[in-house]
DNA sequence: GGTATTGGTATCATCCGTGATACTGCTGAC
DNA sequence: GTCAGCAGTATCACGGATGATACCAATACC
């Protein structure tokens, strides 16, 4: 029966762990936005003319959301107040082996599905 | 600048490869229902009664989507048609190792988080 | 002073995922 | 025949995530 199984024995604690995961980069616009500052831009504008169709309310709800769980830092220049710098912090960085294998995962699965249809 | 990229350079596939690996495991019930069949549980009934506050319908929703996916095989018996019998696919195993790691990354998360308060 | 840019917030509308409830077809036991 | 169990489907309702639009404060340029 455990054989069935996938190679992780999940308790319920797994699943929370799991479903955090999945919530911290879930919902529309976070990874396009972890894309965004990937590729060098800092500005609150600048993100925003980089992804099309995103609206200034989403942006900002979600750039709050990766600096509330410590993947962005967001600093103001004191000497220029309206200019506003985002930045993955170091912790983020470590996210990337993780980032990697979903990617991976997710390409390796786009072609099973198409290849069986 | 791309020093303070995580460590893949991601392009607008990556982006998407993403979103299908989080779309293919998200919404509320899909993992409890993984980890039900984890457990041993095949038929529906077993399955609705093993996860708290599930409906049928979200179940039967859920179950054909994890099957579209290939994560999951539906087989009724064709002596008893009214005994289906669901099982994970061997593909489904490969995902483990993915799982694994979100797993791992979502407690290390949560501690420091929580850590940090 | 007027206009443009940056970095947002506030308010309302809409859509999609989910929940609640009822119902169906088939089988098997009594 | 009736009642219970299995494996669902159908219909309506709700709420939270998202979208649309307008607005605001601060700065800089002319």
């Amino acid at each position: 029966m455990k054989d069935q199984c996938i190679k992780v024995q999940q308790t319920e604690e797994d699943i929370k762990a799991l479903q955090d995961t999945i919530y911290v980069i879930g919902g529309k616009w976070k990874l396009p936005i972890i894309h965004s500052i990937c590729n060098g831009n800092k500005h609150f504008k600048e993100i925003e003319r980089s992804i099309p169709g995103i609206t200034t309310r989403m942006l900002s709800r979600s750039l709050r959301e990766l600096e509330d769980n410590k993947l962005i830092t967001r600093t103001v220049d004191p000497n220029v107040p309206t200019l506003v710098e985002y930045e993955f912090t170091e912790y983020a960085k470590e996210y990337g082996v993780l980032i990697t294998e979903m990617i991976r995962w997710g390409k390796h699965h786009k072609k099973m599905i198409i290849g069986q249809l």
